[in-house]
DNA sequence: TATTGTTATACTCTATAACTATA
DNA sequence: TATAGTTATAGAGTATAACAATA
């Protein structure tokens, strides 16, 4: 049986478009990553931590929009790599921090250049007013829909 | 310890801007979907479907950058749902093809219909110069990779 | 009671590889 | 031997909810 209704082709979508390169430019990353044992998500809280001293997990869930259950398990891996330690708070029972070990602090400048490296193949190739242009276009979303999390995937 | 390198924020990346954008329309997407009980892979793989008779779940990976081991979990969910059927190749024993059930078929408009409104939601407020301005610089970066899977997450 | 963080369960997608059947 | 598809396993991420300890 064939379609009777023809439908305007997925690539109809600007999201389409956007999709496709996004997902190529993260899996890109994700495979210099890989090569340093590290994912996305585990770069992203890296590289929070990086700027802070220290940050309490909910913290982190809030700006990585992810769940407090997501953060636990990320921690437990970078602190099974001795990139990341957990500290009690001293007034709050409840309450603790992550902070990066010297190893954590000494690999984020690292990462970093591969994520710089990693953008400029995709598109160091514009002109600096395309690539602002581009980007006033993708703020501006993000503004109207008041988008505020940090992207991990 | 407090960072003595400092590095240019994750804000700095066009990457960064185009995934935080990306993920939200894909997530939005995604919700809406959800309501009809489907996946973005799914809602992918019925598309695909819609436009031919039958394709083959290897013609299928290919198109859809996914392993055929994972297209096999994926036709299999369909399957359950009654929207896809399996038809063994006539004459190659090894063969078979995936089609759309009568409902699978009278499913996807209503799909379409979904990813339209979502594209419009993110992006309909742009004027027609300004989005095929992004589609020109996003397509540019699809030649110049070689880029050719459907994004499926 | 509310909050912090952990734990458990389940689902989607990914990747690799072993496996069956057929060519 | 090679190919088509399935199955198994493991890892990463997501979501929900139950839970312990503390406030």
């Amino acid at each position: 049986m064939r379609s009777n209704q023809p439908l305007s082709p997925l690539t109809a979508h600007l999201g389409y478009w956007m999709r496709l390169v996004s997902n190529h430019v993260s899996h890109g990353f994700a495979r210099k990553l890989a090569e340093r044992d590290v994912t996305v998500a585990e770069w992203v809280m890296l590289r929070q931590l990086y700027d802070e001293d220290a940050l309490a997990p909910s913290r982190l869930a809030e700006r990585m929009g992810m769940t407090r259950g997501a953060i636990t398990k990320l921690a437990d891996r970078l602190i099974a790599k001795a990139l990341v330690v957990r500290i009690d708070h001293p007034d709050d029972g409840r309450a603790q921090t992550l902070a990066l070990t010297k190893q954590g602090r000494r690999l984020v400048p690292t990462l970093a250049a591969l994520a710089d490296e990693n953008d400029a193949a995709f598109f160091g190739h514009f002109t600096p007013e395309e690539r602002s242009r581009i980007e006033q276009f993708l703020k501006a979303i993000v503004d109207r829909h008041g988008l505020t999390d940090v992207p991990v995937s």
